[in-house]
DNA sequence: GCAAGGTC
């Protein structure tokens, strides 16, 4: 990309404060002059000279931000009233642009700027998301001067060398990309609000119970909902089988070893009398073999979003939502790194050593933080991901947050970030195989040798079971041999861990948003928390399971509720970033889809009707 | 009274 003619004013656009922020400390190397901005307390501008080679007189940069998304859309006043027009006719009703209350200074703040600069550079997160940002903050800086340039810098994370390589060689705004999220906006508003108001007048009208209530449809809510209910019902058409296995066990130097069959266990009776009574016949236990092999338990990979919701609410035994709240909070005050990342792997030139050197204050992890300074430290490990934006999760600076939600998310982050900076623990494993009567059966100790990061990090366990020494061609009588019998367990209701990690498979919503869709079904009352114990489940009411079994019955070979529809639209957005497909024509073929789904539920909604009724009448409350 | 995606 050649470079711009020489500008004389460069502004500079973040898609947050804080990255705004860090650019400028970096371009303005410490120099940069700082404005608060009029009607925002989260904006500020700043202002330095900066060189951009080959010519030798620096040109000014100022750098500010905007909060995310700059614009609203929704429908115009003759159709945002739920009774003003049919549902269908939000297929094609006109959307009208505007900005949110919140965002008015935040556009003046820009638009006043661009009047004397002459160059537009976008510094948004380098997703499509953000190139979409950048296409709305240029279209707000081209009406306050049409004459202005805009281009793009592309920068892969915070770190100087690459900040000022995307300052020096900015490239073209991706406007394909902002295309396919022009796309996903319009789609998911007028699919969103034509099906939750046929939805919810349709079941309002036949149960007068749902008076007052939203039965709101998303595509990502009703997929959500849809890994519930098939759980559940998983659950529900569960026949529990039973199986048979030999148990085996050894008593020796005050030890009960417990031998594992090989076959694990059988479903067969006849075969596993016929098996052990030869066991019984012929007892003689002959040890074939013993092997001992180093082994070790991998410590944690550096964190992501996803992954501290997931592991963190199992651990914590927090809501992921409440668990991304507490993360935003420290987030703000300086503590965590951006909350909201998809990378598990650190840049290369990521410097550990200063963030470690934090917390040897600590009075819990602070002798761990200082043997890492003391060399025992070694390079996280690195994951498969990268949003090219973040850096994992970690702690910026020390505190001491107090009881509560952020003081167990911060304690978590913390002992992550120095588990991954350490090394992995490091033991053995004793095998032993014995043979019964030409059965196999074994068993295995563990010995730790080195704990390693387990010393911070209690959240994994790795216990040693010993076991004593056995020799090859040692014989002995096993103390117990027995015929056992056990049943097949259904699988548990899923957690709120289990339900990240299923959507996150599935694309169902970002690292941001996943957390938010579960609080929605929630809300909507599709799903319930059920606490057991230490753990929460989560369970489809009624009106949850009549939802999507309704949905189901109408025959969609794609049903609302699978996941299908959501991949297809990302599928969708693809083809428009990869300039395969044009939006126009993408924007025509979903809507048709839709429209024809519509159609169809209007038509056959007796259907779901009747299996609501179906379900209310076997379990006798609606929720 | 509708969605999902940014960010605070």
């Amino acid at each position: 990309m050649p470079i711009h003619p020489h500008p004389r004013r460069v502004l500079c656009v973040a898609e947050k404060p804080s990255i705004a922020k860090e650019i400028a400390r970096i371009l303005g190397e410490g120099q940069a002059n700082m404005t608060p901005a009029a009607g925002t307390k989260y904006i500020k501008n700043y202002t330095f000279p900066y060189k951009l080679p080959p010519h030798p007189q620096p040109v000014q940069f100022t750098v500010t931000a905007v909060l995310g998304h700059v614009n609203d859309r929704d429908f115009g006043d003759e159709h945002r009233k739920w009774h003003s027009c049919p549902p269908f006719a939000l297929f094609d009703a006109e959307i009208y642009e505007s900005l949110s209350k919140d965002n008015k200074p935040v556009v003046t703040n820009i638009k006043r700027l661009a009047r004397d600069h002459d160059l537009l550079l976008i510094w948004t997160d380098c997703d499509r998301e953000g190139e979409h940002i950048g296409a709305e903050v240029l279209g707000h800086c081209r009406q306050a001067n049409p004459r202005i340039n805009c281009l793009r810098a592309k920068f892969s994370a915070i770190i100087p060398a690459q900040i000022h390589n995307a300052a020096r060689n900015p490239i073209a705004l991706d406007m394909l990309s902002a295309a396919a999220v022009d796309l996903r906006i319009e789609l998911d508003l007028r699919t969103g609000a034509a099906i939750t108001r046929l939805q919810t007048m349709a079941l309002q009208a036949a149960f007068p119970e749902l008076d007052k209530k939203v039965i709101s449809y998303g595509p990502c809510q009703f997929p959500t909902l849809g890994f519930v209910v098939a759980r559940y019902l998983h659950i529900q058409a569960f026949a529990a089988e039973e199986f048979w296995f030999i148990a085996v066990q050894q008593e020796k130097d005050d030890n009960t070893i417990e031998f594992n069959w090989r076959r694990n266990h059988l479903f067969d009776f006849e075969a596993s009398v016929v098996l052990y009574e030869q066991c019984v016949e012929s007892p003689l236990a002959t040890v074939t073999k013993v092997e001992t092999k180093p082994s070790k338990k991998w410590k944690p990979y550096p964190l992501t979003t996803v992954e501290m919701q997931k592991s963190g609410s199992r651990l914590l035994h927090m809501s992921p939502k409440a668990i991304l709240d507490a993360a935003e909070k420290l987030y703000q005050k300086g503590f965590l790194s951006y909350p909201r990342t998809e990378t598990d792997q650190y840049d290369k030139d990521f410097d550990f050593k200063p963030l470690i050197e934090k917390q040897i204050q600590d009075n819990n992890w602070g002798g761990f933080a200082q043997a890492l300074q003391n060399g025992e430290f070694q390079r996280p490990r690195n994951g498969k991901k990268n949003d090219k934006a973040h850096p994992p999760i970690h702690p910026t600076a020390w505190t001491n947050p107090g009881p509560g939600d952020e003081k167990k998310v911060y304690e978590f982050v913390t002992r992550r970030f120095l588990a991954s900076c350490s090394q992995d623990a490091q033991g053995k494993t004793t095998t032993v195989e014995i043979e019964i009567a030409e059965e196999e059966f074994h068993t295995s100790g563990l010995v730790v040798l080195q704990r390693n990061y387990l010393d911070v990090y209690p959240y994994d366990r790795w216990n040693g079971t010993l076991i004593p020494d056995f020799v090859v061609d040692e014989t002995f009588v096993p103390s117990v041999c027995e015929l056992k019998s056990g049943f097949t367990t259904a699988p548990s209701l899923l957690t709120e861990a289990d339900l990240v990690g299923i959507m996150d498979q599935n694309g169902i919503g970002t690292d941001a948003t996943i957390a938010e869709h579960i609080a929605t079904v929630v809300k909507r009352e599709y799903v319930m928390e059920q606490q057991q114990g230490n753990t929460k489940y989560l369970t489809p009411s009624t009106l949850g399971i009549a939802l999507v079994e309704g949905w189901d019955l109408i025959g969609f070979d794609r049903s609302l509720c699978k996941p299908h529809l959501r991949r297809e639209t990302e599928h969708r957005m693809q083809l428009i970033c990869d300039g395969v497909s044009l939006k126009r024509d993408v924007m025509e073929e979903s809507l048709t889809q839709y429209k024809e789904v519509f159609i169809k539920a209007k038509r056959e909604w007796d259907k779901i009707i009747q299996v609501s009724r179906l379900t209310s009448s076997v379990v006798p409350s609606l929720y």
